[in-house]
DNA sequence: ATACTTGCAAAACATTTGCAGTGAG
DNA sequence: CTCACTGCAAATGTTTTGCAAGTAT
């Protein structure tokens, strides 16, 4: 049985609020916040529970470390800004991709990563 | 000044007789039958150095290690059979993802990865 | 009470780096 | 002869695991 303990709770708190996909370390520090004395451990624990639930989602990126966050978000794409690193939802989608596949292969899921200067960035330039 | 060892050049082999991206692991496995003592850190040098000349490019898929394939190829796309885990090269192009991001980004680049059965999975299955 | 959770430290991995020896130029 | 390159081992950095202690139910 799943048990609600105070390290659980803040843990989920922090990725539910985030308007974005975090990192272990940026998790562990924000929920630092609420329990002082957090272990990376419990927090990747957590997250590999989330995950085997299906609560959570895997976000990679290349040369990156995973970032999570929610998995009831709908279908939707990421967009890292080449200047800041912060990573953004894109939630529209271009849709079919099958096409896209060699004559024979069976297309099941894809996934898009677009790289350019978010808002922030663009303006400050 | 750039020298010709016989493991920079073993290495080179390798990956140019390659049709898909290889693991490090794969690129030593293989490279060491012509050089027998070859290091594993000998192949993570010369892979970066390849990077940093644009002869290389990284093929990063989520939770795997990073694959390595020739850059001279132009602009493509992956696709990875779920069932056998290989990766392969789709070389066609859906073009447009600029409108796809939020208003007052600004995209640069994009990349799209297919998971789904191969032609000879399909056809086993 | 019981069994799930936790923190810490150690273990696993992949990748990088320090260093002294080797070899291409 | 030089300096880039190499192998080895040690160092990194991230994620996982073992274990004894803690705690929600």
């Amino acid at each position: 049985m799943k048990k609600l303990t105070r390290q659980r709770t803040a843990i989920e708190q922090v990725i539910t609020q985030a308007d974005r996909p975090l990192l272990p370390q940026e998790i562990l520090e924000v929920a630092k916040k609420q329990v002082t004395d957090l272990g990376m451990a419990t927090v990747y624990r957590n997250l590999k529970t989330m995950l085997e639930d299906g609560n959570l989602c895997a976000v990679e990126l290349p040369g990156q470390n995973t970032r999570y966050e929610l998995a009831d978000l709908k279908h939707h794409h990421h967009f890292q800004c080449l200047t800041c690193k912060q990573v953004f939802d894109i939630h529209s989608c271009l849709g079919d991709f099958a096409s896209l596949a060699p004559p024979g292969f069976e297309v099941e899921s894809h996934e898009i990563t677009l790289y350019g200067r978010c808002a922030a960035c663009k303006s400050k330039a």
